[in-house]
DNA sequence: TGTTAACCGAGACGGTACGTCGCGTCTTTCT
DNA sequence: AGAAAGACGCGACGTACCGTCTCGGTTAACA
């Protein structure tokens, strides 16, 4: 096959490219307008004005367009703030993960392909490639710390950001509880107290 | 009001009673045969003998269904197992939330409950109950545990146990990694000590 | 059986008489809403006040409704208007069955019946014996005709009607076609012409 | 537009037309079976093969299939019968008619259509160009007629034949009455005389 | 005045059909 | 030859109305 969903179809100047860019466009508008529950390949095709059999081809249905989408908005060189202090980072992260999630509805990406990997191990696939990458992205801001001092060398650095997310994905998506400023704050005093304290370093195994 | 999906409907000897029950053992059987996605009024109305046209007008669709077998769920008695000591109790409780999510898809309720919750207010709001009520429920261990001196009075016991799952939840549902039993103890091990320093106690406001 | 669709409860006295007087005029109300489309069981009792099942006992259904309508409308002393001639005369009756089909639907409880007598046996019924009542009511402006010279004895009167309304009961049912205050006129015409030239006067036999 | 209910579809050749005739083929044997009242698009597109919302996507429902029916009755070529004089040939007109309600119920689609239009104002409207159709085919006898000198130049020929067959619709739709030969004959030469009579020939205006 | 049989209100229910939606496939036609 | 256009099969949706049933409460006529 001579194209597929990790967003590197093999003709990069044609008619391809652009379909692919038009409806993956109309993808995130469509998740916009209506979120993840109207989502839909039959309306993505009409805005996109590229043809639904060729949208299954290409991408095989709403899981591949959002696998997609999400492959795409990894390429979008998202990287985490820095406020100078573990702390504050993690908390900046926090924020940023309850954000995606306000609004009504699940209009982001990442919010609407949870759901979707519910439903669709293509869309678990890339939303686990998804996370990966920005765990690792995200780690960045650890290691920092570490180099600062604001944790022992060994540290894992990953383990650490999901420390400060989890509450707030557990709130946002799990117990359905409203998420304060203070539960943010909370959760990213307690992942970088305990990563002071060295409780993120593996066991020598 | 004559009947609703609270579990008490107005004539609990007749045929509605036996319908309830009826439906609510085929939405769970079903479940467990072709987890949430496989899940419709359908199958559900032809596996339990009573009419679709039924089910819709007490349950309202599935969202609704899911929603009674959560509020029916709750009135089965569970109880953390006690171990003797915080940390144990935290991990018997995250093993059984990975309990709860394995096998290929989502089979048991809450695991349901909460892909629903994505696409249904209903869902969402019923599952919003379910946890409150697991939460009241398992703060028990913790409160045991401040009576045990394993921490200081004052410790938010909710916040503790939110604090040992998330991370569980957090790879289940959001970042679709796997998890280990290591994963389990070590966020039980991060909440008992954070509970024991004092790290839930919420600031004097 | 007590009580049934001719209009003769037993109990003229109580609630039954009263409901009787209800659910028609429900049935008129409705008619008058939305035409005999729209005409349900459902909407008739909760416009009524009357609970479904009663109607269902005593009149059995959307055309035990219409019967009873008709019968109750053969009760209110109709009689043909008189001009004096018997052309005027049927022309009169002619404008009257075109003014019950104006409006954008059946909405009268003849065109209704009409449209009912084609599904249901008993709606038939009840339709034949209001054009029974009819004719034999009409059929009194040709024997006065006759007795004016207007028309040979031996005519048969409401074969005369027959002949001045069913032109126009042709367009309005069957062709579709509009019909105009010439084409009521014409008929009229046609049929006191014939008439006066003995052609509705039976063969000996 | 790409295909409609009128008899020319886009793709003549294919599956789609194929479809068209098994519908329409079900449609009117379903109406031979069970009459008008029972004909439901769920039963013509078991019997006919096609799903169901296909049937729905190309006729809209029951009205559109009874007003394709009708449409394709239209192409089958129908002419009157002549006999050699005017009453003869009304009188074969009336007792075609009469042949079409004959059974227990409405079994031929002119019937049903009538029946339908009561109801849909598309049946209605496919009803009116039926009965034009029919009306100017049969208009040929009294044109030939007037050549022969049974009737005055100027005559309205379809006047002449909604006359001689209004009486017979009268009795079949409206009031309900058995229809003898006698009646069809009656009007046949009712309308035959006064035709003659030149009562059909338009006022100058 | 009491009784009693008929009638009625309330509402859940099984059932048929409705008309629609979205999925994913497949065929025709046109370029 | 190959892709655009769109008809199609399919399964489920959620609704409307039908006509029935059970239960319990009224009520009107008659003894």
């Amino acid at each position: 096959m001579s194209s597929d969903a990790d967003g590197a179809p093999a003709r990069p100047g044609g008619r391809t490219a652009r379909n692919t860019a038009a409806v993956l466009d109309a993808t995130l508008a469509e998740l916009g307008d209506s979120g993840y529950a109207g989502l839909t390949v039959e309306r993505i095709a009409a805005r996109s004005g590229v043809h639904k059999a060729t949208v299954y081809r290409r991408w095989g249905g709403v899981d591949g367009l959002l696998a997609a989408s999400l492959a795409r908005s990894r390429e979008d060189g998202w990287a985490p703030r820095r406020t100078g202090a573990l702390r504050g980072d993690l908390a900046a992260l926090g924020h940023e993960v309850v954000l995606g999630f306000t609004g009504s509805d699940l209009r982001s990406v990442p919010a609407a392909a949870i759901s979707a990997a519910f439903q669709s191990d293509r869309a678990a696939d890339a939303l686990r490639a998804f996370f990966a990458d920005r765990h690792e992205r995200s780690a960045a801001v650890v290691t920092e710390a570490i180099e600062r001092g604001e944790a022992p060398a060994g540290t894992d650095p990953c383990e650490v950001v999901r420390a400060a997310v989890a509450p707030l994905y557990y709130r946002l998506c799990v117990s359905r509880e409203p998420v304060a400023a203070a539960d943010v704050d909370r959760a990213a005093r307690l992942a970088a107290d305990a990563a002071g304290t060295g409780a993120f370093v593996p066991p020598a195994a």
